[in-house]
Formats: structure tokens, C-alpha cells, sequence
DNA sequence: GCGAAGCTGTCAATTAGCTGTCAAAGCGGG
DNA sequence: CCCGCTTTGACAGCTAATTGACAGCTTCGC
């Protein structure tokens, strides 16, 4: 999952940023208005949260640019103000969500979680391909119905390539989704090595990861 | 397990929810419609029990909350009044089941047990998995027959996992139904502490708690 | 009520094993 | 045959998980 927060405070910050990194999930942080409008327009997001109270303008702004662009990423709202009135602006706007500082980490996520859940309704189902099954519920993955063990970035990685099964994704793109921006410069070299990881894990399996020199990688299935 | 009790009756709800806590259940409660649509909205439930007269309407709003919703918790519903025409009105909402008040503890619990059971529809009461048989009802846990002792949370963990048996756990989601809300911020170490614990409770058996290192847990069965 | 026993959850030291870097070797296309 | 992309092994770092010790609470028997 892919999250944007926008929040100028620090220290909330960055306890929202390392309890959403401790899930595994890719956060990027953005200090202002503008700074966020510009991730915006670079990058798709899963969930943004956004703080109203900014050094350069109101989160209001952001919410605009992103409802007027069409786009339904779901919005939640901090604010250290309670009003009901607050809250009414806040949704009529077109936030999907609403919490007052201070709050418990805990309900930000179950908050998120819930989001998303309205977003996507029933996505519970395995995928399976080939003879692999891949079910996100239950984090697992198995080959002709034996489980394998893989590491929470080797199920990522999967969980991409499934996603575009038989289809190329660029090394870049698979990249974006496995790291957040502000995840220290990883390299890109990263991603190869996962491909070379997961491919080992799936050998005895009737899938394999293709390399298309300069494109991408393509996961296919032997037949 | 993880329960919603929406009633505003003080003593009704404080008896509830003591003898829910005592059982090891992580129960939220709410006062009015509001309050329990807040809650519903970020938070996933087992069960909902539902007093139907409210200071802020009627029970029968978060019913329809729920099922519109496309949920399927199950939800019992309280009521003062024992006509008939009452309860199938409920019943007609979706609810899952009736009792009138006043109402004995005891069938509360049974009729709540009896809810989750029918949800999995494989659940006989007791769950058996490899050589452990889990009563809940009875509060038991015996290796191959012979009974060993469980501390509340140690009962709570094990019936999470056994729920999920075969699948990973995260540790959070484990954490989310382990832990109530109001219940001030526990660490999340307490679930690791608690997984020890069970294992070396459960050493004699022929099932094991698998950690997958930034996945969650898994209870497996070692054939 | 009182003390004992057991249950809970915190803390911190330790361990385990994933992560990501580096660099060397491999490979493919022109 | 050369260049640049890809693969891979080794390794250091680090975060997550394990575990023992402990203090505060509950519960229970008397």
C-alpha cells in the first residue's frame, strides 16, 4: 500500500511514518501544500492524510486539486480542531475520513484499513496462476498447493508482478510500489536482487520471472 | 474475539462487558447510534450486540448501517419488549438473533457462541486441530486428551490463531483482537510475550507457532 | 480481609534472520 | 568484442522477535 502524508508537525509525523513503515507499507511525507501537490502529480496513491493546518495554505487546497482532477483516493483529514462544523467542511470537500490530533495511532490505521475497504469491496479472493496461489488474506503463497516461505519484500514483489501477470512492468515501476521516497536511497539494484530471490523460491513452480533486457520483467507461466 | 455492545444503560452494560473482559474478549462499547456507527466504521467485529431503544434513535439504523454496508457480523439484538412482531422486525433487518431483557449472562454468552459458530460453518463448538481440541464454551484446551491450563490471554491468542489456523497473522491483527480500545495503550511486545508463552504452553503438542519475521504468526500442525 | 499464587504487561538485553550494498562475473546485442 | 544491463554471492547493518526479570494487579483460599 501506497500512502501519502502530508503533515508539517514533526514529531506526528514521524510517528505516522514509522508506524505505517513497520507495516511494510511505502509512505512518502510531504511538508506543505506545495510540496504535496507536486508528489501528487508524479505518483499514484492508495490512502492520502493530510493535515489542514500548513506553513503555505490550508489542506482544503489539496483536497480541491485532487477531487478536481477526478480522482477517488481516499482522503483522511487531520485537524486539531473539533467542531462539527470543521468536520462537515472537511467531508463536504470530499474528505472520506476524519480525526482529531491527538489520537491513537491504532485508530489511524484501523481508519485507513477501512478505507481502503470501502474502496475496494471484497478483494478477498486468492489469485491463482499456474500452479501457484497467492492469497493476500491470508499472507501465504503455495505451489500446487504447498505452501513456500517468502519474506514480506519477496511477497511484495509478487504481489506486483501478479498483479500484472504476463504483462511487462517497467524495473522502475516495480520499484516505486516495493520502496517509498523517503526510504533512504535504496538502489535500484534492490529489486533485481528480489527478482533473483523470489525466482530461486519458485523454482520448483511452473511460473518464471522473465527478463526483457531494458524493458522490465514479465512473470509467465511455462505451460 | 472482538465485540460491539451498543447500549446505553449503564448497569445493563457494565455487567456485559465485565463478564465479556473476564472471558479475555477485547469488547468496545458504545452509547448511541453515533458512537456505534463510528466505531463499526473502523473497526472489524465478530459480533454486535444491540440494545434496540437509544438516546439518539434506534437500533434499527445501525442494522441497516451494517447490512447496506454488505456486512455479515453477526448481530443480537436487546430489547425491553417481547412482542413478536418486534423481533421479526429485527430479524427482517438482518439481525441474527433476539434476546428480551432482563436476560441471563449465561445465554448471552451462549447465544453469542452460538453466532460465531454457525458464521464458520465447520465449527462444531469445540475446534480440534491436529491433537489439540479447543472448547470454547467450556474455557478448555486439552493436548490429545489431556487438559492443560491457559491463562485468559493465553486462551484469547490461541483461539485467534486456531480461527486462522494455517494462515499468517499479523502481529497487529492479533494485537486489534487481543486489546480493546479502552484498554490504555498496551505495547505491542505483549503479543510476542503472550505467543512465548503459549508456545511453551502448547511444547507437548504436535502443533507450533511459526513466526514469519515481518509477516505475522502462523499455527501450524507438525503431521 | 489477608496473604499467597498466579496473571499481566514493561523493559531491556540478546538473538535471529531479513535487507540492501558492493562488486565481480555473466550475458546479450550491436 | 565491447558496453551496458543483469545476475549473484558475500557481507554488514539493522530491525523484528525472543526471553528473562520484575513490579503491579487479581483472584482465591482461608
Amino acid at each position: 500500500m501506497r500512502l501519502l502524508l502530508v503533515e508539517d508537525t514533526e514529531d506526528v509525523a514521524d510517528a505516522i511514518i514509522s508506524s505505517f513503515a513497520r507495516r511494510g507499507d511505502a509512505i512518502d511525507h510531504a511538508l506543505s501544500v506545495r510540496a504535496a501537490c507536486e508528489s501528487l502529480a508524479v505518483q499514484d496513491y492508495d490512502v492520502v492524510i493530510l493535515d489542514m493546518g500548513l506553513p503555505d495554505g490550508d489542506g482544503t487546497e489539496i483536497l480541491e486539486t485532487i477531487r478536481t482532477a477526478g480522482s477517488r483516493t481516499p482522503v483522511l483529514v487531520l485537524t486539531a480542531r473539533s467542531d462539527i462544523e470543521d468536520r462537515v467542511f472537511a467531508l463536504d470537500k470530499g474528505a472520506d475520513d476524519y480525526l482529531v490530533k491527538p489520537f491513537d495511532l491504532r485508530e489511524l490505521h484501523a481508519r485507513v484499513r477501512a478505507m481502503l475497504r470501502r474502496q475496494t469491496p471484497d478483494r478477498s479472493g486468492v489469485i491463482s496462476f499456474a500452479d501457484i496461489q497467492f492469497d493476500p488474506a491470508a499472507l501465504m503463497v503455495s505451489v500446487s498447493g504447498v505452501p513456500i516461505n517468502l519474506a514480506r519484500r519477496e511477497f511484495n514483489l509478487l504481489e506486483i508482478l501478479l498483479a500484472n501477470r504476463e504483462r511487462v512492468v517497467p524495473k522502475e515501476k516495480i520499484f516505486e510500489r516495493m520502496f517509498s521516497f523517503n526510504e533512504d536511497d535504496v538502489n535500484v539494484n534492490a529489486v533485481e536482487l528480489y527478482v533473483g530471490r523470489l525466482r530461486r523460491k519458485l523454482a520448483g513452480s511452473s511460473v518464471s520471472i522473465k527478463t526483457l533486457r531494458g524493458m522490465g520483467y514479465q512473470l509467465v507461466s511455462d505451460e
